[in-house]
RNA sequence: UGGGCUAUCGCCAAGCGGUAAGGCACAGGACUUUGACUCCUGCAUUCGUUGGUUCGAAUCCAACUAGCCCAGCCA
């Protein structure tokens, strides 16, 4: 069934262009391979987002699709950075994404060993060498972006020296900083990622994972490219800003005397309109509380978007259909409302929730009689049934379903004009009461015994159909409207972080008893308002609290 | 400014020398016991610009222009 969804997810047909990288591997496959393997490598330092899924959808979807396999990796080489917390926290997104490592879950720092033993070859060959100057030094001797770089006075060191230094490092005989082990290729590259770069640093901190074992740790750019040739990847693929590091992963490649020959590629980011994504500014808005925590429903966080309600298929479904290139762009949000709308809209049973009570009150209603009212759950998909409503003399409908005045075509209820009361009957607006102030209390209907159901035997039509929630038994609960977290593209990296006032509405909500045992991942559509889904992190059994995932689309404008 | 990359509809994005796919958004209309959904219809004589090659160019060549990335002992 998962498998399934995967599968039409990232497209069966072996002869789709789909995008550039299904080119390549099936020029690959042609030619010197016969399966192909991936892998999401993420570093164990704080939370998925969205940005994230794009690259495991991609990864997971091209292994699958391709008849291989991808592995879970993480690539935790910097030890000050990382945390078991966050491996943990990045397992279960991937998981709760749909996606399946099976056994194929590998750490870097599981090859720390492995590593040790090529950067030692790489000394031994001549390709590598201990260095003394500081952070500062490397810099002025690494040269600028026009202007070439200069050997460092370490570089001729013999073998025989590189060798015991670079066992005293690992040793622990010298301080952080001390010295680096660097690769020997060219300082006057214009490719600065060539100029001599160091592929192992002196760190005297606790690894998560390996403890105080080792006191030096690899560069990413040493170690990612033999992680990849050790579990036998032919594409590793990775965002842009990798581009210029690629001659040097295929150096390392090339001189580990690993028989593997990974390919990488390069995909532009995801952008998306009116959020941020990178992690400096998903942490600010944690650390200043402008937001609640990472799970806050409207960041972009995996955790964020689950609780706010998105379930994975509208989110494999999104990464499916903003495709990939290496253009950069910004992908605008409302094709990720139209994704979680478009899974939810058979899957959502409908109940009938209102946010901005109108009393009406039915005068030939009998007085104290509660009637069972059967409403089917969603009208599109039958195999949701149906459930009893209670209905009685005193409802409630949405304040915007009334107008003393009426605009031209409102065709909702206002004085001397007939609606439906979605699944119950005919109502026609008979008068108003008002306050003191003139403001309105309540609104006064007569209904018409013969339309129950919705339909009048004599055939008359009504325009209007109103959700409404019978007063006596609705349950008061919490509904928090969400809106997108940032106002247009206010992600300035210079300024302030301004997260939308208005993304955050909180209101109660009178919803009809049938939610009443509603648990964490059901969802249901608030007639005429929107998605919602309970919020597992607030909501209590005597308080319930509601998330918006999405509004509703609405074509209706008040022209007044 | 050295190197790398990118530029096709408001936003994504196919296209790979034979005469501009698709999705979202938007706008009309039909339908409707959700002004939702669904269904029709419309939405790039034009592919950053300018030249060139060709019977023919978004696709090839040249020169411009704009944007992004790189000077961590981060990934």
């Amino acid at each position: 069934m998962a498998d399934e969804k995967l599968n039409m997810a990232s497209g069966s047909d072996l002869s789709a262009t789909g995008n550039f990288i299904h080119n390549y591997i099936q020029e690959d496959l042609g030619e010197n391979l016969s399966r192909i393997n991936t892998r999401f490598p993420p570093e164990p330092n704080g939370y998925l987002h969205i940005g994230h899924a794009k690259s495991i959808c991609l990864n997971f979807g091209l292994a699958k699709l391709y008849g291989g396999k991808c592995n879970l990796r993480f690539d935790d080489t910097n030890p000050s950075k990382e945390d078991t917390e966050y491996v943990e926290s990045i397992e279960e997104d991937v998981k709760w994404l749909g996606f399946d490592w099976e056994d194929r879950l590998y750490f870097a720092s599981s090859y720390f060993d492995k590593f040790y033993e090529i950067a030692v070859k790489l000394i031994k060959e001549g390709k590598a060498f201990v260095c003394d100057l500081n952070a500062e030094e490397m810099r002025e001797y690494r040269g600028t972006l026009s202007t070439p770089g200069k050997n460092s006075p370490y570089r001729d060191r013999s073998v025989e020296e590189n060798l015991d230094l670079f066992e005293r490092m690992k040793n622990g005989e010298f301080p952080d900083g001390a010295r680096t082990l660097r690769a020997k290729i060219d300082m006057a590259s214009p490719n600065i990622n060539m100029r001599d770069p160091v592929i192992y640093r002196i760190a005297h901190a606790s690894h998560h994972a390996t403890g105080d074992k080792w006191c030096i740790y690899p560069m990413y750019d040493f170690a990612h490219p033999l992680e990849d040739a050790i579990e036998g990847i032919t594409h590793s693929i990775c965002t842009m800003e990798f581009e210029d590091h690629r001659p040097l992963y295929d150096w390392v490649v090339d001189n580990s005397g690993l028989p593997a020959k990974p390919r990488q590629i390069e995909f532009a980011r995801l952008g998306l309109t009116n959020t941020v994504m990178s992690k400096r500014y998903l942490r600010a808005l944690v650390e200043d509380g402008k937001v609640d925590g990472w799970d806050d429903p409207r960041m972009p966080t995996i955790c964020g978007l689950r609780r706010r309600g998105y379930t994975p298929e509208s989110i494999r479904d999104f990464c499916d259909r903003i495709g990939v290139s290496k253009a950069n762009s910004k992908v605008d949000s409302a094709l990720l409302d139209y994704c979680i709308r478009d899974d939810l809209k058979e899957k959502a049973s409908v109940v009938m929730a209102v946010l901005d009570p109108l009393k009406v009150i039915i005068d030939n209603y009998p007085e104290g009689q509660i009637e069972m009212l059967e409403v089917e759950n969603n009208p599109e998909n039958e195999s949701l049934g149906s459930r009893m409503v209670p209905f009685s003399k005193e409802i409630y409908i949405e304040q915007e379903d009334f107008m003393e005045e009426p605009v031209k075509k409102f065709f909702r209820l206002a004085p001397d004009k007939e609606v439906r009361l979605k699944g119950a009957y005919f109502i026609k607006c008979v008068s108003v009461d008002k306050d003191e102030n003139g403001n309105i209390t309540a609104v006064h209907c007569t209904y018409d015994p013969e339309s129950k159901g919705g339909n009048s035997p004599d055939g008359r039509k009504v325009k209007g159909t109103l959700h409404w929630v019978n007063a006596s038994t609705a349950i008061e609960a919490e509904a928090r409207l969400y809106d997108y977290m940032m106002l247009d593209n206010a992600d300035d990296p210079d300024g302030e972080m301004i997260v939308n006032p208005e993304s955050l509405i909180i209101k109660t909500a009178y919803i009809e008893p049938s939610v009443e045992h509603a648990t964490i991942d059901d969802r249901f559509q608030f007639m005429r308002n929107g998605y919602y889904c309970i919020d597992r992190k607030l909501s209590k059994p005597e308080k319930m609290v509601f998330n918006r995932i999405v509004s509703l689309k609405s074509s209706f404008k008040v022209t007044k």
